[in-house]
DNA sequence: AGATGAGCGGTTTTT
DNA sequence: CCGCTCATCT
């Protein structure tokens, strides 16, 4: 693909000389590599990197733009600020941050994860006095998330119910302890840029002098504070170049609106738009489908994808499964068999699903099977108990401050400072105007300062001690040791192998776990905690875990935007779940879960099987569901059936043959059906055989299942089906 | 202070 | 069903 010429839209998009441009990007259209060219098209023309900002959604996305700007021209792309839209406002704020500025916190500030954000909230909840059955704090991190998505701060939220008064309680705590803490969270990264330019626009116009080029990625998913922010680094030379696709809006939740699209082109009434809708990776069939299925939405600019590849390709396949597990088994034996045959290795595969909780059953299977795998996103290693215990003690000793990572880590191990005891630190903290932190640093000094002698009782003192005076030797090593060194002081002070690997399988686990972290921590040697915490703070857990070696990739739909695959299996295709069950009062939202779907399905480049199951079991029980609506969308004729024999159900959609039916080969209700002798297989693996209207193929398989013989063929002409052999014509051929 | 066990609630999606 | 919180006991 990289040796192809770029199309003439393409071309344009990347050598036009217009300020603002918009490039509406379908799947597969080759938008990364637009951007990609479009910066070494600036570069060439003698704009110095750092004068470049390019902004992507993903960590994943700027590291892949990464190495192809370095192919492309070697190091001469060096320097060009290359990022998410979070890294690049992080990088801003650590200069920025100074003492003297208008922020609330220093450069030393840390980054709250999502655990960290709901033990905050969780925290002013109850010491507000307020029922957390009423206000849930998921709910309330997700109000105050808003809120600061739309660049309200407390003292800018206006209450409107009795709701809004409680949540704008919470928030004030929230951020106070934050500030306390020298703290951010996620949106504060984006909030405080906006801030501190509005405030400081001698500040603004240093970074929009600075950047004479912004280019983004995934515009569609842009929100309120992202699009002012780029407002504003834009603002002195005007040159905007964006890129996306308002059918691949797939972050609503989360502030994101697609709309912004058409407030750009409002905003900049004189930009380029450019469409491109020369598809690179599907067949002809992949798109039909996806675009029977995002045809349904309305209000969006319809494009006529059109697939650059010859061949039609291969039929839709799907498969409904009794219950989750035999959808599972029908994941795992149908990538089994294409492997046995040679007809695609395990990184040609994808499953993917709406929700996490999905991977379980798939991730069992995987493992019985013995078939590798690797599973993206999903908190695998960094949410481990053991990972964030010596995250917290890094985060500590940066910045003592951190008030939740004292607090994690204050007793694990434990050594005997109870609630008692932390409630004392931090009243003997606040009456001398520090953080709990802070105060413990002090009293672990060799020569603590009189003023603090006294603020605590001497048996609680005692206790504190210990823990102090590591925390203030780590503290000292800060500048002096590198990162590992003090990994490992860290370890051996606090004995922490011992207390974490207690012989257990578990144990031995999370041990290694640790270790692994630790190799990490060796990567960053030279670029020291700093750089360290901020990566993991930043870097969503899908770049780091270690590669499995041609293994099958587990993901969710969110999660695999923006990425391609040979062969892409969707499980889940049931009502409740696709689209989500939370989603279906809402018209907006059922738009989004539709696009979600056709983000999957675009996905593929060769082959897609849409799975679902008749039953899922959710917490220990079964729940039955409906296949999901819109398979109803997706063109009869590219889709081919395979499965377990059932009662036939009837479709609803008029666009589809009434006579056909949904799923199933019809048959007699199993109260008329004679129990049969076990038959004899006609047909034997490897068998060659020959089919009136899909011509030769290979028998993969034969089995007996309810009487009934079943056969997996393989055609040449259009790949892998399931018959029964009682009403294929097949004729054996050797 | 720490260990144990009953009871409960939770599943959308992520930088 | 699982993991977490809270209450109770040692």
């Amino acid at each position: 693909m990289t040796k192809n010429p770029l199309n003439e839209r393409q071309q344009r998009a990347v050598t036009s000389p217009t300020n603002q441009i918009l490039v509406l990007a379908g799947p597969g259209s080759g938008k990364t590599r637009v951007l990609t060219h479009r910066i070494a098209h600036l570069v060439q023309g003698g704009v110095a990197p750092y004068r470049i900002l390019a902004v992507t959604f993903t960590n994943k996305a700027a590291r892949e733009m990464e190495t192809r700007l370095e192919n492309m021209l070697g190091g001469k792309a060096n320097g060009v600020w290359l990022g998410t839209f979070h890294a690049t406002c992080a990088r801003i704020l650590r200069r920025e941050a100074l003492p003297g500025s208008s922020l609330p916190f220093d450069t030393r500030f840390v980054i709250m994860d999502a655990d960290d954000q709901l033990s905050i909230v969780r925290r002013a909840i109850k010491e507000l006095n307020i029922s957390d059955k009423l206000f849930r704090p998921n709910a309330v991190l997700s109000a105050i998330s808003n809120a600061k998505n739309n660049l309200i701060l407390p003292q800018d939220f206006a209450a409107r119910s009795y709701r809004d008064e409680v949540i704008l309680r919470v928030y004030q705590r929230y951020q106070q302890s934050l500030q306390s803490s020298n703290a951010l969270d996620f949106d504060d990264l984006l909030l405080w840029v906006v801030r501190l330019f509005s405030a400081n626009p001698e500040v603004q116009n240093r970074y929009a002098h600075q950047f004479e080029y912004v280019l983004v990625d995934e515009f569609q998913d842009t929100n309120r504070v992202q699009y002012e922010l780029l407002r504003q680094l834009s603002s002195a030379y005007g040159n905007l170049f964006v890129v996306g696709d308002e059918d691949q809006s797939i972050y609503r939740w989360r502030g994101a609106d697609y709309r912004n699209v058409l407030r750009f082109e409002k905003d900049y009434p004189r930009c380029e738009k450019i469409l491109l809708e020369q598809n690179y990776r599907s067949t002809q069939t992949v798109l039909d489908a996806a675009r029977g299925v995002i045809d349904q939405n309305r209000n969006r600019t319809r494009k006529h994808l059109s697939s650059a590849r010859a061949e039609k390709g291969k039929q839709i396949v799907l498969f409904e499964a009794v219950d989750d597990h035999e959808e599972a088994e029908y994941v795992v034996s149908t990538i089994q068999r294409a492997l046995r045959d040679k007809l695609a290795e395990g990184a040609d595969f994808a499953i993917m699903y709406r929700t996490n909780a999905q991977s379980r059953v798939l991730e069992e299977a995987f493992l019985s099977a013995g078939l590798p795998y690797r599973l993206v996103g999903a908190q695998r290693f960094y949410g481990r108990r053991e990972i964030k215990d010596m995250i917290a003690y890094l985060r500590l000793v940066y910045n003592p401050s951190d008030d939740v990572s004292l607090g994690r880590v204050i007793n694990v191990p434990a050594r005997h400072i109870g609630d008692k005891t932390v409630e004392a630190l931090q009243e003997a903290a606040r009456s001398a105007g520090i953080s709990a932190g802070e105060l413990l640093l002090e009293l672990g000094a060799p020569e603590p300062e009189a003023a603090f002698n006294g603020l605590l009782p001497a048996r609680i003192h005692g206790v504190l001690q210990p823990f102090a005076r590591h925390l203030h030797e780590w503290h000292n090593q800060l500048d002096s040791a590198s990162l590992p060194a003090l990994f490992d002081r860290i370890l051996e002070d606090t004995n922490y192998q011992a207390w974490l690997d207690d012989g257990t399988d578990e144990g031995t686990d999370r041990w290694a776990n640790v270790l692994e972290l630790r190799k990490l921590a060796f990567d960053y040697e030279t670029r020291g905690l700093e750089a360290f915490l901020e990566n993991l703070a930043l870097v969503s857990d899908q770049d780091t875990l270690p590669e499995e070696n041609n293994a099958a990739t587990l993901l969710t739909l969110h999660a695999a935007k923006g990425l391609e695959f040979d062969r892409v299996f969707i499980i889940g295709m049931d009502d409740g779940l696709l689209p989500h069950s939370r989603s279906k009062d809402d018209e907006e939202e059922m738009a989004e879960e539709r696009r979600l779907f056709y983000v999957g399905l675009t996905r593929a480049k060769n082959q897609i099987y849409l799975v679902r199951a008749e039953r899922r079991s959710t917490y220990g029980s079964y729940e039955y569901s409906t296949p999901s609506q819109f398979l109803e969308d997706i063109p009869r004729s590219l889709v081919q059936e395979s499965g377990k024999v059932k009662p036939v159900r009837r479709v609803v959609n008029p666009a589809w043959d009434e006579t056909m039916t949904w799923g199933r080969v019809p048959q007699a209700p199993a109260s008329a059906r004679t129990p049969q002798p076990a038959l004899q297989s006609r047909y034997k693996a490897t068998m060659r055989v020959r089919h009136p209207s899909w011509g030769d193929g290979v028998i993969l398989e034969s089995r007996i299942e309810d009487g009934e013989e079943t056969v997996d063929v393989h055609f040449e002409s259009v790949g892998f089906k399931r018959l029964l052999a009682s009403l294929a014509k097949l004729e054996i051929l050797s």
